[in-house]
DNA sequence: CTTGCCTCTGACGTCGATGTCAGGTTTTAG
DNA sequence: CTAAAACCTGACATCGACGTCAGAGGCAAG
């Protein structure tokens, strides 16, 4: 397929695909004319590509990341995989960090709730409703490490 | 105190907190000279700001969630919540998406080091040691979802 | 052949949080 | 008092992953 098809394909730019193999995470067959052409699989590295950059690493980590998932022989096995447990941690440091800022808002957004109860019981007009944004949140399945309170504490931060 | 020590308890650069105030995100009393002065709680403001920051938001999704937490009333509720609920959204988002990366670094380097033993166990050089990013992760206590994998499985992204 | 769409290279623009430098004032330590 | 250190404003620089535009060529359908 040519660049457009598996730009869109993947979900990224057309820009972005030239950008990545510019920065050497990926490679293209040429035709006769100079157009870049790719196979199906290079989609999906395209999206893998595309995650590694969500995930907060740089171009340079990446490349660095690639040997050791190009060929994963002897020979890049040592300092590749130095550089992925360290990006590995790095990952979840920032995981940390995230669900801590996550709690954060909840804490934030109980306290505000909360006021809107108060304001509710109060007030005069009681056919007020809250938002859909008010209404307990479902905490996302997955990875809770507790944490429910945000009672009335003043600057919960 | 003044800025300089600010920034520093913070953890953060005297640039970034004449930004931040620059932002909107803090305010400070100014000394008849203009130096900025400001009050222990700032500090925990600053480093909150941070974290909103490092968490991914900008300056103008941090501004519209101030009004929340400068000021809990009535007032503020309904655009701000509507606002965090977004950005709890956004940010649970980004969550799941790290913790599909950091399965697939594990699976990267299960791979790698799978390669390393084949090698070690056919190599000459037995008295060989993985380096100590080789070894088993220790999956970082909190937040686990299953996956452990990644054998010898092609291209495992 | 022409028309429309895709692709090419190359270059410059952008945006956001910060670094950095200049030139000047204030505070602090000796 | 004086020198060093911290602070001020204002401005320009940076970096990285793209957007975007220009000018030229490729390719299929009518």
């Amino acid at each position: 397929m040519r660049i457009g098809e598996l730009a869109s394909r993947a979900g990224v730019s057309v820009r972005s695909v030239r950008y990545y193999e510019e920065q050497g995470l990926l490679t293209s067959t040429r035709s006769p004319s100079g157009q870049r052409h790719y196979t199906d699989s290079e989609v999906e590295r395209v999206a893998f590509i595309q995650r590694m950059y969500t995930a907060g690493l740089s171009s340079r980590t990446i490349v660095e990341l690639m040997p050791c998932i190009d060929s994963p022989s002897e020979e890049t096995s040592d300092a590749a995989l130095e550089r992925m447990a360290l990006e590995r941690e790095r990952l979840s440091a920032h995981i940390a960090d995230l669900l801590r800022t996550r709690d954060t808002l909840d804490a934030l957004m109980a306290t505000a709730r909360a006021h809107q109860h108060r304001m509710r019981s109060a007030g005069a007009d009681s056919d007020w409703q809250p938002p859909a944004s008010c209404r307990p949140q479902p905490l996302s399945a997955a990875d809770r490490s507790g944490r429910s309170d945000g009672q009335g504490v003043r600057t919960p931060w």
